[in-house]
DNA sequence: TCAAAAGTGTTGACTCTACACCCATGT
DNA sequence: ACATGGGTGTAGAGTCAACACTTTTGA
């Protein structure tokens, strides 16, 4: 049962307040003429699924980005089964030439631009990142070490596609324990110079942000 | 890249207000002896993962059984890649002779009575089921055909180990709308007869239930 | 008539949304 | 001074846990 096994990254930023993914060209057998495919690795033997994957993060995002995360398993597509990841960064330029961020909405809008079922596997991955905004701090991944809260919306903002109110955000999210002040403020506002935070992306929000409330 | 791929079914069911999944004996290479396992099937060129997955599925739970869902891939462990499954089943006896229903909880105690590492995969897949519960109408898919609301709660009850107001229980999955009347009474109850309700397992319970209000 | 379980009403505590308002800085 | 965005206060609405209470049957 010769099947070859690739682990596929989605690797995510949030960029010009939209949702973005890292895709690179590729040719040959399966990848119908040259397409936009996610960045991936062929699984030898003796490798770990997670070592792998924690390896083409590096490699694809420069040893940057957090919250590796597996989110599913399709194929065999072509022959090939693959495993996806998902990963947060915060828009880091790529590492690798060739390889180009792709907002997702374009992207979902026209799936046969893409090599295989990719097209499914980034539908997935947007819906995970966007339920797990609600339950963890995740977004502070998709943030610089020290940010605004009013960047961190955005990032919510983006990634919903809905509007949220800045005063009961801060609240909820001061509440929650996920903002740690560095104690600086950010420069080069306009207005009050807001507070700058750090947040540990795996915290958990309780109670859930909740996504149905629209402005 | 000839790494083996199997798929692996945790099918689980409620019987005795326990939480229990099906198991069955395995011997040979990376089994460690006799050891309990899940039931799965290998991978080939030609089969699609979810055909495969609904095909176990069939064979193992005789027909019967829903809500089948992709968990997580593993591995290699003992040089094969396992892509696991979990599916809830209505207390069905196994159609294969040697396999046991076996709790869970039991189970966790003492993965070591498991080939590879099926134990950290039916953590997995019970953590997976609690939060389903939570948001789904899922629960049902572990009762009879028709069934009664005390029953839909000592399901949650088993699963997440808590115990639930059967007043506030009746109210919420009666106002979330997946509780459909099949106009019967069931028999054999002291006091007075509940009435029997059927529910489409996928339905979606929102706002969902919380699950951390012990009493 | 009593026990038992199903199902409904009700109340106080809590949470959330919407929006008014104050704070601190650049221009 | 004033415009601008950060951050806090607050009232009304809604939700939920707890528990009293009514309903409907078997014994």
């Amino acid at each position: 049962m010769p099947i070859p096994i690739t682990v596929d990254l989605v690797l995510a930023t949030v960029a010009d307040n939209r949702l973005q993914v890292l895709l690179g060209r590729r040719a040959g057998r399966g990848f119908g003429g040259r397409r936009w495919a996610l960045p991936g690795r062929f699984l030898g033997p003796d490798d770990e699924l997670a070592t792998t994957a924690r390896e083409l993060l590096a490699d694809v995002a420069g040893g940057r980005g957090g919250q590796l995360e597996q989110l599913a398993t399709v194929g065999p597509v072509g022959g090939v089964v693959s495993i996806a990841y998902v990963a947060l960064v915060a828009g880091a330029p790529s590492s690798r030439t060739g390889d180009r961020w792709h907002e997702v909405e374009e992207i979902l809008a026209d799936p046969a631009r893409l090599a295989l079922d990719h097209g499914r596997i980034i539908a997935a991955a947007a819906e995970r990142v966007r339920t797990r905004l609600e339950h963890t701090a995740a977004a502070a991944a998709l943030c610089p070490p020290a940010f605004t809260v009013t960047r961190l919306r955005e990032v919510y903002e983006a990634v919903w596609g809905v509007r949220l109110d800045p005063a009961n955000f801060h609240r909820k999210l001061a509440a929650a324990g996920v903002l740690e002040p560095t104690g600086d403020r950010a420069e080069g506002h306009t207005g009050r110079p807001p507070a700058l935070y750090r947040a540990d992306p795996s915290t958990p929000i309780h109670p859930a942000i909740v996504r149905d409330n629209l402005r």
